[in-house]
DNA sequence: CTGGAGGATCTTTTT
DNA sequence: GATCCTCCAG
């Protein structure tokens, strides 16, 4: 790569005092208008421009603003050329925003801002410089989750494991975990390389990682392990990268996991000048690895760091702030902050309890309807869900209602089927060694091509080391295939190869358009009948229009494996749906959080498996979601609720109890529990008794009474309260290994091993869990 | 051997 | 509601 240009395309002046200079300093600090309107602590955070900093910034503190304007201030002081800093985020959203506000701020574009991005962006790039390093190809294809568990699966049934007991997805749980604990396969601690398939685990991954340099090919967690492997191995790779990088900015700081954390450190380690912007009680993906401890212990890597607690909030009223603040103090495990606001009162917190999600939806679409009416703009309002199927209820009334709606980071525009195998199309022309890429196409549309031909050719490539395609070329010369699949075969790849020899001379969009033309796969749409189709060749030309924004197919495809995300039409006015990990950096004025339930908010996963622990990630989210909303806030529960298919009731959240009541409005919930029109009584399960003395009398305040009373407790999901903890100690079980046990919600089952409190059981009917002792009783 | 139909099992969160 | 998987007919 080229050394850092001469010629920056800021507008720092040419003859400018001495850069980082105290003229310079003083100059900037006077005149620079983007320093105006901040508080003392801010500006604090922004000034500190030598030696390590970190910046503990809560909700709504202005955490954007403190990190582009230092970074605006790092290029205005000429102290860093904007190819000198390093710049990471987590999401391409918050990339892209910070590169938007950076211009603005000084007034002309970052062009030269090559290391603004995301963690994973920002690997790739160094990897592919490096490829050969770690035996990849420098253009070597990124895996998403898909291809990933196709392999797996691959190699699953080639150990002739039970694919029904040890699921691929599992497996590649497992793989990602260690990755994201930056462990190669020969690191993985024995114990936890036994868990999957009888100890066959670590074996697994040491073969998958195999095949991934066969196929020259690199999933999402090896675009930072393998880095941090060639930073590690290298050590001339590696102070190359410490000296070209002078400054290094992070954002969600207590987000990062073990490999990020590794690889900031080492990055750092030579000039040290490393600011980290952080909220421990905003660490919402402890099971994607992050560890909150990598803030806590910053102090202590980066002796003398500066510690900047940002704790004026200028987004949400009061009354929020207040809701927010006391939910949160229920959580240990926090370095503690005081946030504190000086806007004006506002409303109340509202909390309204319903029948059942199909109500929440309505009356929220209700609302949303009046605040319309109020002229409250639409782009300002959002619903955050904790779980992904809530979004379907919304949907759903909107659709009928009318009115507009995007969600965020849903199912993906790149996820869906037919994006996915016209991606394979182009794939397979562009990277010959793509295999994946083939497989998924080689019958689709269908061509007669099935798994009997499939294997024959697979077992082709194996033996003689080839691409699938190659393999494909050499066996239709022989006569081992059967005619018919022979001649579909010879087709296939005829086009293949004249698509292959177009690449340079066809602009990309129009290669596109004759592969999906020539290959059948648009007819096969155009001939299905059914109510999707229509839509499927819709996206298909979506797809097409994306990829004229790129100049090369290789770059969109680059592009579209680390940018899952596409841009949606902020233009138009429209209500928001997002889960409220997605929400996280965002702030609407009007915020709805459905589903305050147990079981759900909590949710009873990680209850179940992290315990405490869990517990207070789930606190955090409840609090992210809190957050987010200026100065109408409105929290609802449904006491049933459809849960793939079936009607389960559910007891209000326990986050509800740890809101301040004097910051809360209880909405008289009459529709709720009182009189029902006879359809919803009909429907199965909503009518069981439960909710009768619950909630007979109108009021959140009952059901809140109730809650304690004996009566309640005992239909109360078993759950854990506070104080419980996953432990090691031996001592802390009285269960033994074989023994029936039953569990509320998994149901009969068998323990197959203890550690402590913690329970592996095969259920009946749900298989393998981890499950705390308490949660099951002895039959 | 391939393709279609009907069945079981799901869903926490994401780069 | 949907996708994945298994089973059966052509």
């Amino acid at each position: 790569m080229s050394k850092p240009e001469q010629k920056s395309s800021l507008d720092v002046p040419i003859r400018s005092p001495k850069p980082g200079g105290i003229a310079m300093r003083a100059m900037a600090a006077n005149t620079a208008p983007y320093l105006e309107g901040l508080n003392a602590e801010q500006r604090e955070a922004i000034e500190a421009l030598e030696g390590p900093v970190l910046v503990l910034a809560g909700a709504g503190t202005g955490k954007t603003r403190v990190l582009t304007t230092r970074l605006a201030h790092l290029l205005k002081l000429g102290l860093a050329q904007p190819r000198q800093i390093l710049a990471v985020t987590f999401t391409n959203k918050a990339a892209r925003e910070m590169k938007h506000r950076i211009s603005t701020l000084i007034g002309s574009t970052v062009e030269g801002m090559q290391w603004l991005g995301t963690f994973h962006s920002i690997s790739a790039q160094i990897l592919r410089r490096h490829a050969e390093l770690v035996d990849l190809k420098s253009d070597f294809s990124i895996l998403d989750t898909d291809d990933q568990i196709r392999l797996l699966k691959q190699l699953i049934a080639a150990h002739n494991i039970d694919a029904k007991r040890w699921p691929a997805r599992q497996l590649a749980g497992f793989i990602d975990n260690w990755k994201n604990r930056g462990l190669t396969p020969d690191k993985v601690p024995a114990g936890e390389g036994h868990a999957f398939a009888n100890g066959k685990g670590a074996e697994l991954y040491a073969e998958y990682q195999q095949r991934l340099k066969t196929l020259n090919a690199a999933d999402f967690g090896d675009l930072l392990l393998e880095c941090l492997r060639i930073f590690q191995e290298h050590p001339d790779v590696l102070a190359e990268y410490q000296s070209r990088f002078t400054h290094l900015l992070v954002d969600e700081y207590q987000d990062t996991n073990v490999v990020q954390y590794l690889w900031l450190r080492l990055l750092a380690q030579s000039h040290r000048n490393i600011c980290c912007v952080g909220d421990d009680d905003q660490s919402i993906y402890g099971w994607r690895g992050a560890e909150v401890d990598n803030i806590l212990r910053f102090e202590k890597d980066f002796p003398g760091a500066k510690v900047v607690r940002l704790e004026q909030n200028y987004r949400s009223t009061p009354h929020i702030l207040a809701a927010a603040s006391a939910l949160i103090a229920h959580n240990e495990d926090r370095l503690g902050k005081t946030l504190r606001t000086d806007l004006n009162d506002g409303e109340k917190v509202k909390v309204r309890g319903l029948w059942d999600g199909e109500e929440e939806a309505r009356l929220i679409a209700d609302d949303i309807e009046n605040l319309q009416r109020e002229q409250q703009n639409l782009n300002e309002v959002a619903i955050l869900v904790r779980a992904s199927f809530q979004m379907r209820e919304f949907e759903e009334r909107f659709i009928t209602l009318g009115l507009p709606y995007r969600v965020i980071g849903g199912p993906r525009f790149y996820e869906r089927m037919e994006i996915r195998d016209a991606l394979a199309y182009l794939k397979i022309v562009s990277q010959p060694d793509h295999d994946l890429a083939f497989e998924r196409i080689v019958n689709t549309p269908k061509r007669g091509l099935g798994d009997a031909t499939l294997k024959s050719l697979h077992e082709h490539a194996r033996a003689r080391n080839v691409p699938m395609v190659q393999a494909a070329r050499e066996i239709v010369e022989t006569d081992e295939l059967k005619p018919r699949a022979r001649a579909a075969l010879q087709g296939l790849i005829d086009n293949i190869l004249r698509w292959r020899s177009l690449i340079e001379t066809t602009p990309h969009t129009e290669l596109a358009e004759m592969i999906l033309e020539e290959s059948g796969y648009t007819d096969m749409w155009q001939r299905d009948k059914t109510a999707k189709a229509e839509g499927r060749l819709e996206n298909l030309k979506e797809l097409i229009h994306a990829m004229g924004e790129f100049d090369t197919l290789a770059g969109f495809l680059e592009h579209i494996a680390l940018v899952m995300d596409t841009s949606s039409d902020e233009a138009e006015e429209k209500i928001n749906l997002m889960t409220l990990h997605s929400a996280k950096g965002l702030e609407f004025d009007v915020v709805f959080l459905p589903g305050w339930e147990e079981g759900l908010l909590p949710h009873q996963r990680p209850l179940d498996e992290f315990g405490r622990v869990g517990l207070e990630e789930e606190r955090r989210l409840a609090h992210v979601g809190i957050t987010r909303a200026r100065f109408d806030l409105r929290i609802s529960f449904a006491a049933n609720r459809r849960i793939h298919n079936l009607w389960q009731n559910a007891m209000p959240s326990r986050f509800l109890d740890e809101l301040p009541e004097e910051h809360i409005d209880v909405e008289n919930t009459q529709s709720a529990y009182g009189a029902h029109d006879g359809f919803r009584a009909n429907q199965p399960g909503s009518r069981t008794q439960p909710f009768a003395n619950t909630y007979d009398t109108p009021g959140w305040q009952r059901a809140k009474a109730a809650q304690t009373t004996g009566a309640t407790q005992q239909r109360k999901p078993v759950t854990i309260d506070g104080e419980l903890l996953a432990t090691n100690d031996p001592d802390t079980s009285d269960f033994s290994l074989g023994e029936r046990i039953f569990h509320q919600k998994y149901g009969y089952g068998l323990i197959s091993s203890i550690n402590g409190n913690k329970l592996t059981i095969d259920f009946d009917k749900a298989g393998r869990k981890r499950v705390l002792s308490n949660f099951v009783e002895r039959t």
